[in-house]
DNA sequence: AAGGTGTTGGACAGCGCTATCCTAACGCCA
DNA sequence: TGGCGTTAGGATAGCGCTGTCCAACACCTT
C-alpha cells in the first residue's frame, strides 16, 4: 500500500503552487509578484500574472488570513438598518471598500454599547484588516478590545480632537444650532424641538438647538419633547400633535430626523394645521421623499455618501500603514431651506 | 544559536491547544468536543468547555476553514440597499443567521446579472457555508458556478417548483393580480400599471395586471406606464402628472411599489387631483409611510420578514445536511385596503 | 471463549498561503 | 581589486484547525 495517497485532502481548487509551476518560479516568487510585495523583476512578475490569469486562480482568503494574521474583512459597526443613514453610509463604504479587495462586514448594534462590545469580540476574531465604528459611545472594554487588537480603525458620524483617534463626519452640534438659527431668522420664538432615539448625535443635536436659543434669550425648556422610543413617521405624527394640545403657542418645530418630520407635516396635513404659516418644520438629513413633502421639508443635508466614502478612504490608508494628514475629517453639513419653513 | 527559537509567529492568541492543555486532553478531542461532532464521554466535553471559557477562546475562523474547507459565511445578493424591500429582508436573515455563528456578507448587483456573476464568483472564493439570491435572473456561468460549487443555496422573493432549487417567497403575478382585481371592484375601468425599474418581480406584477384585466375585457396597453429608471418618489409624482395629461380618462393607478405610489399620491395633493375620487390609487409592498399618506395608500404587504427568516432557516437546515420538507415556501401575500382606494 | 461490532481517544498530516531567514549575485566606492 | 551594502529568488517552517486513519477497549453474539 502507498501511504503517500493516503491523506489527500486537496480540493482540486488552482493554487499558487499550480500558478508556480506554470509560471516556472517558486510559489514564493509567485506570492510576492502578485502581492506586488518586494521587488520581483518586471518579467518574472507578468509572467505569473499571465499564468494567474489563464489558470483562473483566486487567492484562498483563508489560508492568507491565516498565514498573514490579517483578513480582507471590514467590519462596519451602524447602530441600525431600519434609518436609510446608515444605509446610505454603509453603500458608500462597501462602494469604496470593495475595488480594493475588501469584504464590508455589517453589524447591527441597536445602540447598545453591550451589544457593540459583543459583536466586536466576535469580529476582532476574524482578524479584520480594518475596523468602522459608528460615534464614540461604547464600553470601556470595548475601547480596550480595540486598542489591544491593533487594527486600524475610523470612527463615523461624529467628530473628536482626540489624540490617536481617527474621525469622519461633521458637527452635529453646529447643525442643531445652524437650522434652529434659521427659524430664528425666520422670525419664530416660540421653536420647539422634538426628538425619539435619543442617541448622542440626537442629543448633540439637541444641544445645538438649545445654545440657539439661550444665544437669543428664548430657551424654553418646556418646548423640548423627548421620546426615548424609536423613531418613525407614525411617531413623529404623533409628537407633533402632542406638541400642538399641550404647548399651543408653539410656532415652529425642529424634528431631530427627517422620520419624525415627515410624519409631522403628513398629521398637519391632515388637520388642516397651516405649515409654515400656523407652524414653521425643519427635520434633519434631508431623507428621500422631504423634498416631495408638501409643502417640501426645510432640513439639514448630511454628508452620508461622503462619510462612508471618505472613511472608507481614511481606513485604506491606515490598511496599508499610511498616515493620515488629518485625524479628524470634517464635511460639513449644509441646511437646505424649503418650503415648510 | 538556539534554531528552535528561529520561527515562531505565535499570534499571543488563545489557541485550541491551550485549550487542550488546560483541560489535559489531546487538541483533537478538544476540538470535537467544542464542535458536538463525534462522540465524546460527556465528562470530557465537559471539562473542555469549561477550559474554553476560562481561557477566553474564540476558534480562529481562517483557521478553521482552511482545514475544514469550509467557513461560516453566507453572502446575500441583493439588487439594492435603497430600497427599503431589502434592507428588511437582508435584517431579518441577518438576525437569523448570527446566533447559530453564521455571518452574513452583503452583496449588492444593482440589477445586473452580470455584476452577480462577478460578486459570486469572488464570493465562492470564500468557501462560503451557504448563498442566498434574489430572485431567478442570472447568467447561465452565474448557474453553473453555483451548481459546481456544491454550497447550498436559497432563492428569495420568487418561487419555482424546478427540482432541486429551494425559493421561499410569494408569487408576484397573484399579487399583481389581487390588487388589481381590487380595484376593478372598487368600479374602476380605466386602471392604468405605472412601473420604474422594470426588474423581472416588477414584470411579474405587470403580468398579474394584466391576466386581471383581461380576464374583465378591459385591459388597454395604453394605460401602461413603464420606465426604466430607478424607482423614487419624484418618478412617481412625475410618472402621475405624465399619466394623468396623457391618459385623462384613467380613473385608477397601480403603481408596481410604494416608492412611486408615494410620490404619485403626494403630487395629487400639490396638484389637487382628489384621490380616491378622481382617481383610485395602489402601490405595493406597504414600505414605512404607507399608512401615513393623506390618504392613507393602499397597497400589499409582502411578507419581507418572514422571507428573509424562512429563507435563513432553510439555508440553516441545509447546511447541516438536512433535506427540507417542500424546496418552495410561499409565504403570500395581504392586499390592505386604505383610502387611496 | 473466540470472534465480530461499535465506541472513544489520539497521532499524523495537511488545508493554501506567507513571514522569516538565507544565499547568491550585483553594484559601488576607494 | 577587495570589501561592503543592496537586491532578488528560494528554502523552510509554520499560521490554527480538522479529516483521516488507527488503536484500544467495551460489549455482544454464537
Amino acid at each position: 500500500m502507498e501511504p503517500t495517497e493516503r491523506k489527500r485532502r486537496h480540493s482540486g481548487r488552482t493554487t499558487l503552487s499550480d500558478v508556480a509551476r506554470e509560471a516556472d518560479v517558486s510559489p514564493i516568487t509567485a506570492s510576492r509578484a502578485l502581492r506586488g510585495e518586494r521587488s520581483v523583476a518586471p518579467e518574472l512578475v507578468e509572467r505569473v500574472k499571465r499564468a494567474a490569469d489563464q489558470l483562473g486562480y483566486v487567492p484562498d482568503p483563508a489560508a492568507r488570513a491565516l498565514a498573514s494574521q490579517r483578513s480582507t474583512q471590514v467590519p462596519v459597526l451602524v447602530p441600525l438598518l431600519s434609518n436609510a443613514l446608515f444605509v446610505d453610509v454603509l453603500e458608500a463604504v462597501h462602494r469604496t471598500l470593495l475595488p480594493h479587495g475588501y469584504q464590508m462586514l455589517i453589524g447591527v448594534t441597536h445602540y447598545e454599547p453591550r451589544e457593540e462590545e459583543q459583536l466586536l469580540r466576535s469580529y476582532l476574531a476574524h482578524r479584520p484588516a480594518g475596523l468602522l465604528l459608528t460615534g464614540f459611545d461604547r464600553t470601556e472594554a470595548a475601547r480596550q478590545l480595540i486598542a489591544a487588537s491593533g487594527v486600524p480603525c475610523v470612527h463615523l458620524m461624529e467628530l473628536t480632537q482626540a489624540p490617536g483617534v481617527y474621525c469622519v463626519g461633521f458637527s452635529q452640534i453646529e447643525a442643531g444650532h445652524a437650522i434652529t438659527e434659521h427659524l430664528v431668522q425666520r422670525g419664530r420664538t416660540r421653536i420647539a424641538f422634538v426628538a425619539a432615539q435619543l442617541d448622542p448625535r440626537t442629543m448633540q443635536r439637541a444641544e445645538g438647538y438649545r445654545r440657539c436659543l439661550r444665544q437669543h434669550g428664548i430657551y424654553d425648556a418646556r418646548l423640548e419633547l423627548l421620546s426615548p422610543q424609536p423613531s418613525s413617521m407614525r411617531l413623529g405624527g404623533e409628537l407633533l400633535e402632542d406638541l400642538l394640545r399641550t404647548r399651543p403657542d408653539v410656532d415652529a418645530v425642529f424634528f431631530c430626523n427627517d422620520d419624525l418630520a415627515q410624519g409631522g407635516l403628513l398629521t398637519a396635513l391632515k388637520l388642516g394645521v397651516d405649515v409654515p404659516g400656523r407652524i414653521a418644520v425643519a427635520g434633519f438629513n434631508d431623507l428621500s421623499g422631504s423634498d416631495q413633502m408638501v409643502p417640501p421639508l426645510t432640513t439639514v443635508r448630511t454628508p452620508r455618501r461622503a462619510m462612508g466614502e471618505a472613511s472608507a478612504q481614511m481606513l485604506l490608508g491606515l490598511m496599508r500603514g499610511q498616515v493620515p494628514a488629518v485625524n479628524s475629517v470634517d464635511l460639513g453639513f449644509e441646511p437646505l431651506i424649503r418650503g415648510s419653513s
